[in-house]
DNA sequence: CTGATCACG
DNA sequence: ACGTACGTGATCAGC
């Protein structure tokens, strides 16, 4: 087995890798997309080629021959974009750091330096891999070298490999007349002229014919287009420069010893610290951290694990101002807890022998009388320590949450990185491994004090820096009226829960069985054959292929089958409507009825969760389960909520805006004609329809209705004639016509959305009301897509954040009085416009006031909110 | 572990 | 020319 080379053309993968991945950014603000997208090619190529010599050339920022050959002819290069080349130094920076060889010559390019070692390695007996982005490349395809070109399309990168064969076939000609090809057609990318008027059709026919272009002049009388004759005849110097620029050198001076590009462990600590500043978390498995060095804080670290000494502790904590805290508990109990007094005195005090789960709380919730507690997960600690006072903590989460909403976790090391002048803490898969709290306290690991405490340090370090930095942006406010208050809000829902009827769900389930089994077989007889229906690919296959039903295609990886798909191609196919009946039924049967069945605890309530630090605009989210999404819209889904049922003695009370974002809407951009509209109409689609398409209310026909609605939602999401045509299977040009009708209708609403997305782009990010703010790095992407991209979510975010703060106010709000006046009715649920009160039937009169009139009064806006409150003795009845 | 699909607002 | 509606989470297939 011959050994084998990678050579990787180091500037233009950086490049492929910027224009193919979003604008990545660290804390610190340092662009990192182009440098993590180049590692996750290479170590994906490393995987599948395992090579034993690895080296990445880039070209230095001299002029080359090349270059200069070309700048005499005309002008000079196109420029990098700023936030590119501020990664080529931090690129070699990590291939350094990873102990992999880089080449670069002055006066040759990155190309001459792999075709050189090209053909020195193949010399040399091994097999070579070229990983480039520039087709140039091809011409040094042989049986033994093979060029690799990734290619990024819809998000996914495939990889084009090409052997001197593949070229063949491809392109017809052989991998050297690549560059008789590239002579003749030009290349603007690169800098290659060409011959004007020849492309790559007469360019392939007359390479093929006469194998190089000098053959191609002696036959000049031959050739067939008159037109890239003539050209040829009087751009022969152009032919001769353009082929010189597209030859690649492949017998650079380059001085270069094998040794030095042997492959070896590239997962080096300094390669781990610099994925660390660059906040490259996928990549942090592949290191092997236990021998890492780490910057710690740890000597200042005590345990403290007898009662005499935790007293003392306590006592000292309750005098100090604020402290950090970290409750290591789940739902099953209490670990241990954290204590940073200050930034130096750490302590850790497990839970062990006389040291209770139960004693440690309740110290905490002593300790919370005279100080405020710290801690970057509230919530969690509000499960066992029974605090109600808001203004006695600190979440560090949720207030880093407020200054960055975009991160999908918010972990101390990131924090401590951020707000402690870049701080590297070890991060908890360092402390702990893979181990849960419950499995490291087992194993009285010492990994989970210097977790404790880690935690407790952050939270306490970072407060002042955080708290500075919410009132810099005036979110300060947005922090304490509604943001922490939810914590309690929400641990009372979570704590709560919602009574589920497991047995009337079990059965539920198997009623939706026994019509799965009848389409199974159906869908079976229909194939003539059986096949997973759930999967994609296999269904695939048969609906387009088998059945030969028109116009499949869609995704990358083949067939679309998503039913908006299906109904458009097909209709009238029997075969098609069994398979969407099937879908809808199993989702119901496994989604909801099997897995809400899974979680139903022990008191017959399903505890969900509500997360506070996901979303980007600020609304909350539900997970294990999610419910957030029990089905409504089709009746047999909306069954399930005849099995969530009010405790006896109670009634549900669901209570819902009507149409929120779109009253928020009229408020933000002030559009008189749409805050009259909601002042006279029952239906604002009605309306709607009625002034943009000129006709009497009376008269709105449906269609015309429905257009309306979809044109006001469409307005909410950041409009395109593109998405409306969409939905409602018009014409772009139709679609565009609705939009325009609309804003003329409401003339303010245009410039409110366009004033929206300017704001965006000046400063960065967008604001709710309440000034709530969500970044939108989108908005300055070179690549359309995701401008296009960031200009919706400018306009969508004010609106569904601003709706997102209006019912949070409300919830806190319902959830004081419901407390304040010692109401034994409970907020269970919040669905993003509606709250669900698990409601006692004496208190019906008063709850459904409060209701009303907390929802209706959260904020005052140019319109009323309207809320719907329906009376029930299941969710189902009470929506 | 990612993508496709589909449930909700 | 580019290829899309905004925001979520759970499940299943198939690498």
């Amino acid at each position: 087995m011959s050994e084998k080379i990678l050579l990787i053309d180091g500037h233009s993968i950086l490049n492929r890798a910027f224009y193919g991945l979003p604008d990545l950014t660290n804390a610190e603000g340092k662009h990192t997309g182009a440098v993590y997208g180049f590692l996750n090619i290479l170590f994906r190529i490393l995987e599948e080629e395992k090579p034993q010599y690895l080296t990445v050339a880039f070209d230095l920022h001299e002029p080359t021959f090349r270059h200069k050959m070309y700048e005499a002819y005309k002008g000079t290069r196109k420029p990098m974009p700023e936030e590119l080349r501020e990664q080529v130094p931090l690129m070699k920076e990590m291939l350094t750091a990873m102990g992999i060889k880089i080449v670069s010559k002055a006066g040759y390019e990155a190309d001459d330096l792999l075709g050189t070692l090209a053909v020195r390695s193949e010399k040399e007996g091994m097999d070579v891999t070229i990983l480039s982005g520039d087709r140039d490349l091809l011409q040094l395809a042989t049986e033994k070298v093979m060029i690799r070109l990734p290619k990024t399309s819809r998000g996914k990168t495939t990889i084009e490999n090409f052997h001197a064969a593949e070229v063949l076939e491809k392109y017809q000609v052989t991998p050297p007349q690549i560059i008789e090809l590239k002579a003749l057609m030009g290349d603007s990318a690169d800098n290659i002229p060409g011959i004007p008027g020849v492309g790559e059709k007469t360019a392939t026919k007359m390479i093929v014919e006469f194998g190089t272009i000098e053959n191609a002049y002696v036959h000049l009388e031959e050739i067939k287009p008159n037109k890239a004759r003539e050209s040829l005849r009087e751009h022969y110097d152009l032919a001769e420069l353009s082929k010189a620029l597209a030859t690649i050198n492949t017998e650079s001076p380059l001085e270069y010893v094998y040794e030095e590009a042997r492959l070896g462990n590239l997962y080096t600590p300094e390669a781990y610290q610099l994925c660390k500043q660059l906040e490259f978390k996928n990549f942090f498995g592949r290191f092997d951290t236990s021998a890492v060095p780490e910057n710690t804080i740890e000597q200042n670290f005590f345990t403290c694990s007898d009662l005499g000494g935790a007293e003392a502790l306590f006592k000292k904590a309750a005098e100090k101002n604020y402290i950090g805290v970290a409750l290591l508990s789940d739902k099953e109990g209490v670990y241990g807890l954290g204590i940073a007094l200050t930034k130096g005195e750490i302590y850790y005090v497990p839970v062990e022998g006389l040291l209770t789960g139960d004693y440690i709380c309740a110290a905490l919730k002593e300790i919370a009388d005279s100080t405020i507690l710290c801690s970057i997960d509230v919530k969690s600690m509000l499960k066992h320590v029974g605090l109600e006072d808001a203004g006695h903590v600190f979440d560090t989460g949720v207030a880093v949450y407020l200054l960055n909403p975009l991160k999908s976790s918010y972990t101390f090391d990131d924090i401590a990185r951020e707000y402690l002048d870049g701080a590297l803490l070890p991060t908890r898969t360092d402390l702990l491994g893979k181990d849960s709290l419950k499995a490291a306290w087992e194993k009285s690991s010492d990994g989970l004090m210097s977790y404790a405490c880690h935690l407790a340090y952050t939270a306490y370090a970072t407060r002042e820096p955080i708290e500075n930095a919410l009132k810099e942006t005036e979110m300060w406010n947005v922090y304490r009226e509604i943001e922490l208050p939810l914590i309690f809000t929400l641990d009372s829902m979570e704590k709560w829960g919602i009574r589920v009827k497991g047995e009337e769900l079990k059965s539920y389930g198997e009623k939706l069985q026994v019509r799965i089994a009848e389409l199974e077989k159906l869908i079976y007889e229909q194939a003539g054959e059986e096949f997973n229906i759930n999967s994609p690919k296999q269904l695939g296959v048969i609906l387009f292929e088998k059945m030969g039903i028109p116009g499949g295609r869609k995704t990358k990886t083949g067939y679309s089958t998503a039913a908006d798909i299906l109904e458009k191609l097909a209709p009238e196919q029997p075969i098609v409507n069994d398979i969407l009946e099937y879908r809808q039924l199993t989702k119901l049967k496994s989604t909801y009825a099997d897995g809400l069945s899974a979680v139903i605890e022990a008191d017959g309530r399903i505890h969900s969760t509500f997360n506070q630090t996901i979303t980007a605009t600020g609304r909350i989210s539900s997970t294990e389960p999610n419910l957030q999404n029990i089905p409504v819209r089709m009746e047999l889904g909306r069954l399930i909520r005849k099995v969530f049922v009010p405790e006896d003695g109670y009634v549900f009370l669901d209570a819902d805006y009507s149409q929120i974002e779109l009253r928020v809407l009229a408020h933000m951009s002030g559009d008189e004609k749409l805050i009259q509209a909601y002042r006279e109409a029952e239906d604002i689609h009605r309306l709607t329809a009625s002034q943009v398409f000129h006709v009497p209310f009376d008269e709105v026909t449906d269609l015309q209705r429905r257009n309306a609605k979809a044109v006001n939602f469409g307005i909410v999401y950041g409009i395109s004639s593109f998405g409306l045509s969409q939905d409602l299977s018009i014409t772009r040009k139709e679609a565009a016509e609705y939009i325009e009708k609309y804003f003329e209708t409401y003339p303010k609403i245009k410039g409110f959305l366009d004033g929206l997305v300017a704001d965006g782009k000046e400063k960065g990010y967008v604001s709710t009301m309440l000034g709530r703010r969500r970044p939108i790095p989108e908005l300055k992407s070179g690549n359309f897509m995701q401008r296009s991209f960031g200009e919706r979510v400018a306009m969508n975010s004010p609106i569904q954040g601003t709706a997102a703060d209006i019912i949070k106010i409300a919830m806190n709000r319902v959830y004081q009085r419901l407390k304040e006046e010692g109401l034994q009715s409970r907020l269970v649920l919040q669905v993003h416009d509606e709250l669900l009160i698990e409601t006692k039937k004496e208190e019906v009169e008063t709850v459904s006031r409060i209701l009303e009139e907390e929802m209706k009064g959260a904020v005052h806006l140019s319109v009323e909110l309207d809320v719907d409150m329906h009376e029930g003795n299941s969710w189902y009845e009470a929506k």
